[in-house]
DNA sequence: TTTCACTACCTCGTAATACTATATAGTATT
DNA sequence: AATACTATATAGTATTACGAGGTAGTGAAA
């Protein structure tokens, strides 16, 4: 999907939040992930800015551990302060859903 | 809603090109409209900013008209641009709400 | 053994956007 | 005369995703 960065801003953060909840993930696989999820523009740089300001912010755990594939890989888990933030950014996502919906709903008037 | 800044990059300026469309209007009442909508922290700085930017890429015709009540008022209506771009935008919007929706359902899992 | 591919992390600079703060001005009411 | 409401405008700021590049480990192919 072209054109998408802008309405990815606040968005991003906390699909990675949510991927990190899933499971304890890192950095390589978060890309693929999202990759793979139809979010094909995003690339490692994105993702590794992100998980440097969650960090700065304290919502996550981080444990580097030994990677049978190349480099140590740097897991990531959410702490509570993680999972509160995560719950707010879905509380503040379904403000925002409904909202569009009510107005997409003008659309044909 | 507090913190939604972020979340509304992208998604502002596609909610006015939708409003304009609705009717032909200008930006003291799509501001008022906002605010009633449940985007209270909108104020007419940001919605006249984007005015401005939406007419630099050429999605809008503008005409002057008095008003009874004070100054001017600067009224928009879209152009086949401006209608192009907000039907893209709905296609963005839509992608997007999709992707959200199945990252959602993770949550719980 | 050296070259390549893949895995994995990091960072600087840039562009785009919403917001803050402030200014200007017309009309009506008190 | 002062206040409230209507109405537009803009310079500066913070946040964020992205582009472009760099570093490094492992294993397979050449």
């Amino acid at each position: 999907m072209k054109n998408l960065t802008e309405m990815l801003k606040g968005v991003l953060e906390g699909v990675v939040l949510q991927k990190i909840q899933t499971g304890e993930t890192y950095g390589y696989e978060i890309t693929r992930y999202l990759n793979e999820l139809g979010f094909d523009d995003i690339v490692e740089g994105t993702v590794y800015t992100i998980l440097v300001r969650i960090e700065k912010k304290g919502l996550v755990e981080v444990e580097k551990k030994k990677s049978e594939l190349g480099p140590a890989r740097k897991f990531y888990t959410l702490n509570a302060k993680g999972k509160q933030e995560l719950n707010d950014f879905w509380l503040r996502w379904s403000f925002l859903e409904k909202k569009m919906n009510e107005i997409k709903e003008q659309r044909d008037v």
